[in-house]
DNA sequence: AATGAATGAGATTTCATTCAT
DNA sequence: GATGAATGAAATCTCATTCAT
């Protein structure tokens, strides 16, 4: 939503210092993370970034077109690349999600934008764009080479396959799980269970009681 | 944290206004599912309770407590029953579950604890204790007994098993996926895929996303 | 400025519960002097005395009144008894004088009265009939006898001698000199320097320099 | 403590509207002395500046602050010079002390810098510091001064006696006995009956109250 | 363009007072 | 009479936004 020309490395007119703009996005991007939306004050950013209020409004009318352009700011990860071991590939990339999400306090950032989405729904929509999307199309992509490659036994529905895994982790968020370093082999292992024989991947302890491999 | 009447010698003095209490705890509960904790205003609160500002302050010190203690007034829909068929005993709780969400806008309060988070834990942990923690446990109890009885292969981690089918919902409202109405049927589908030996749902039948044939 | 029966130990009517007058009274005196008049709180003075606010209001309609009350409780410390011996007699009322002030935190007192005397004059004159007054007529008195004795020089004019002693307590405090112990003698020395020959009263080092004692 | 411009860059951004800095402090002053501290409103502070609220805010944090401000803008009036004549310049210096005290309502500010002691040290600190040590460094300068001349019998405590002569004045005003136009002379005359050889004031025509033959 | 100044519109919280039992 | 409940009217402080240089 800036407001004026993208391309402000050109000479026309007075071209606006440089780097002020992702200083301000950047500093927006983390208020947002750990102040929410409401909390987060232009004096803070403006702080932050090391400018005056004035110059972030000379760039974005209001607070809510900040924080819809630093959430487009957000670029996914390069996701993990696929080594033809679905479970592996797949828990590579849930791993890589789960740590991504504590790092950047991405949850409180999730939490915004839900929590804003009936005021600024534009919030939930970049975040979408941006973040969520690509970590769902990684997975789907993963188990499509699966069913592709013919390797293993292919998945009807990777689309709620992925839905399933990645929620796991914001399940366990809200429920009080998190941290725990095996996390992803974990889910990988109960949603898939019958989708690979599985000499490759040794079993975790959480296959244990009833384990059977069989029907698959 | 309401709090406790000082002197408590009896009934000594004006008795309360009946009602008022639940009337500012429903007020604020729907705003705070409305608005997120910082737009809710206690002036808000009062006016949609019909009281007096003051009388919110008689009763809870602060805002915080008073958004604490509304989120301790949500009661944890009573799960389905479980009538032994494990397929659909489990969608039927994901069913109610979704439905309850999108009905009350319950994604925009987790959003709002998940935001206040860093500011406000307690938010988050009486959400988790009142709503979260509930739906994984009516799951986990499904799976349980599916165990116990015999009637069905046992899954062998049914805490990953509750997480991924509750995640799923978060993750398709991020992703924008929402108000399917065979939602609840396509996840159970999609994650227990080997649990029984299905001699009435052929495999291929149930594959593909749309063309589930119900509850079994 | 109380509004019903000053003698309420009569039996006649429904007799207000004893003590809870002179507590609440207590109490007001207690926080006006330690808080001031605007930041004493009716809340507080109920809770210090252990009633409710409304049996507060049930005795003094507001809480000017209140204050005004319990300044009239003010009762004037017993002089100490006179001996004779002019500057003795007056040192040991101005040390009473300056322990009591310093002691009950009367100058925050004072401060309430002189501070509040534009909206509420009666406190400023509460305080001078109970407390003021008093304090300068047991000065005059003392140099009113001595004048009759005739046993020292008679000093002309009692009333600004008196004003000039106790004021002298006012001007060292505001100026954060406070808490000499031989601060009384010092001033009774340096004020009635010829007023006697004085072979009781040993000298103190104040008196050092050019100490003459003649002309009178 | 007012708050430093914090780039401090220079000239950059908006100028200060000149004169609003002197009219918020003019006007907290007025209004610390009128109504004391705590019914010094920031509201009515702005409405008597002419500025808004947030303009008050954006000079110092908070309403102490401000207070702290205005008593520091207090500036010792300039003391009458002296003369030689001790007992005349002593009066002079008195009558005008208290003349700016009944003038300004100065009484009032002094008793709400004693009453908000407990609270907010800073507003006796800042008036003794202003008002009242100036006070007594003039007289004390008088008296030194006449010691040093030797023209007069020179008192042994100075300080004793400023705070004699100053205290008088609060000891009146406390008593109830303000505005007689010959008190600083009677005072005068009250507390130095022997440091002169008086030849011009005959001894018993000082005596009596009333009957001041004027400075000398 | 960039900045600091200025502000209107609240938000939370407090308090003297009145009400109903 | 005594009490706890209830309230209207502030008071302090914050913040997104606009203004003047």
């Amino acid at each position: 939503m800036e407001t004026t020309r993208k391309g402000c490395r050109g000479t026309a007119g007075r071209p606006r210092c440089p780097g002020k703009e992702a200083a301000i996005l950047a500093a927006a991007l983390t208020l947002l993370t750990q102040q929410g939306f409401t909390r987060m004050t232009l004096d803070n950013v403006a702080r932050a970034a090391g400018v005056s209020k004035a110059t972030i409004h000379l760039r974005w009318k209001t607070k809510t077109e900040l924080a819809a352009a630093a959430l487009a700011t957000l670029r996914p990860c390069s996701t993990p690349h696929t080594t033809g071991d679905v479970r592996a590939d797949l828990a590579a990339q849930l791993s890589d999600f789960a740590a991504a999400l504590t790092r950047t306090g991405g949850m409180a950032l999730i939490g915004t934008c839900l929590a804003e989405e009936k005021h600024t729904p534009e919030l939930l929509e970049l975040l979408r764009e941006h973040a969520v999307l690509p970590r769902h199309a990684g997975l789907v992509q993963v188990l499509d080479q699966a069913r592709a490659g013919g390797t293993v036994a292919a998945h009807p529905d990777a689309e709620s396959l992925a839905s399933a895994l990645l929620g796991a982790f914001y399940a366990d968020y809200l429920a009080g799980r998190t941290g725990d370093p095996g996390w992803a082999d974990r889910v990988v292992a109960a949603l898939l269970r019958d989708t690979e024989p599985a000499p490759r991947v040794p079993r975790h302890a959480a296959s244990s009681p009833g384990s059977r491999t069989g029907r698959g």
